[in-house]
DNA sequence: TGTAGAATACTCAACGTAGAGTATTGGAGG
DNA sequence: CCTCCAATACTCTACGTTGAGTATTCTACA
């Protein structure tokens, strides 16, 4: 994935490690999977080993200096490729960690697990807002233009919280009637 | 999340690194998130390190040797700390993967794109087919008697299954109408 | 009774992730 | 003019993941 977006980015045009970094936090990207900072220079070193990037100038400032890469041909063949994968596997991920602490949740009190479940439902009440007022901010910079596929990524996105949040309500709800029953 | 599992089924009872792989690919983790063999034997390890299993016993079969893990009384704490952090955290993860793909869909031609696209609708299928047929062996299993929080788990993962599908469906139609748009 | 293959039980090295840490430069306020 | 904080541009190391690989034992069947 960081593969993916690294080398779209750099087939745009030549940039920086850190430019990389601040691309991915403007756009829509830094709100669906955060590739992080150590995983942009790994890839980037990674992938020049591989003969996908070159190293196109190094910029000085001063004592400071920072290396503009580039992307080869190979690496282009190479992105179309990862691309491909990307479209072409299949897009399901549970939610994992969620899953194994329900299925241990007896090793904590009921009134701790649902203290707990609420707080998720706070978290998700959270990411909702984060989702909405991205979404509303990106409105405004693009004047009501937003592209129909980003669209569609972000309605996938409320979609998904909106998801979790019924799962999780719904373990509330039977967790509650458990603890009545006795 | 391997160490929350790791640690659960020790708490269960002593066992092994290999007994807890069979455990893992019995139960429904293995359906939503493998913890793959060299995580478990890591995790172990570290654990065993951090003082909260310990080796209880080695079972010998001729110059084979099997190692018998048991939990600490600091691993079990240290569980249900984790239980609830699990509870308590964001358990929404989106699919990163195919959102990087999607926003450089153009590096692909309209007909791979699509193809690809079409490859995913049906290795989403075949995890639903799956999901199925492991929720009905379980069914059977168990007397149709499905705990109502696994009942809730498997609802959670037919709706991921679902919405995924929804979302590259409509996807697929995005890109047919743009391509017959010209 | 021999043997091929499945099951058992784990090792290992390559790899990506993560984010705190380091060092330099630019700019705003006193 | 100086100082201090934000921005720039990475480095570094600890950590978990991954699955092929290794070595041994069991078992079915010919």
């Amino acid at each position: 994935m960081t593969r993916v977006l690294v080398l779209g980015l750099l087939d745009v045009q030549p940039m920086s490690g850190y430019d990389i970094q601040q691309m991915l936090r403007i756009s829509d990207a830094e709100r669906w999977g955060g590739v992080l900072i150590g995983s942009i220079y790994h890839a980037l070193k990674k992938m020049e080993k591989e003969g996908l990037v070159v190293v196109d100038s190094i910029e000085q400032t001063g004592h400071r200096q920072k290396a503009i890469y580039k992307i080869t041909t190979m690496g282009t063949e190479h992105l179309s490729q990862l691309v491909g994968e990307s479209l072409e596997n299949s897009s399901v991920n549970y939610p994992s960690t969620l899953y194994s602490g329900l299925s241990f949740i007896e090793k904590v009190s009921p009134e701790k697990a649902l203290t707990a479940l609420n707080n998720q439902l706070v978290a998700l009440e959270k990411e909702y807002q984060a989702l909405e007022s991205g979404f509303r901010l990106k409105d405004i910079a693009m004047h009501q233009n937003i592209p129909p596929m980003t669209k569609l990524i972000f309605d996938n996105m409320y979609a998904i919280v909106n998801q979790q949040r019924a799962f999780i309500e719904n373990a509330i709800k039977l967790l509650e009637s458990q603890q009545s029953n006795r």
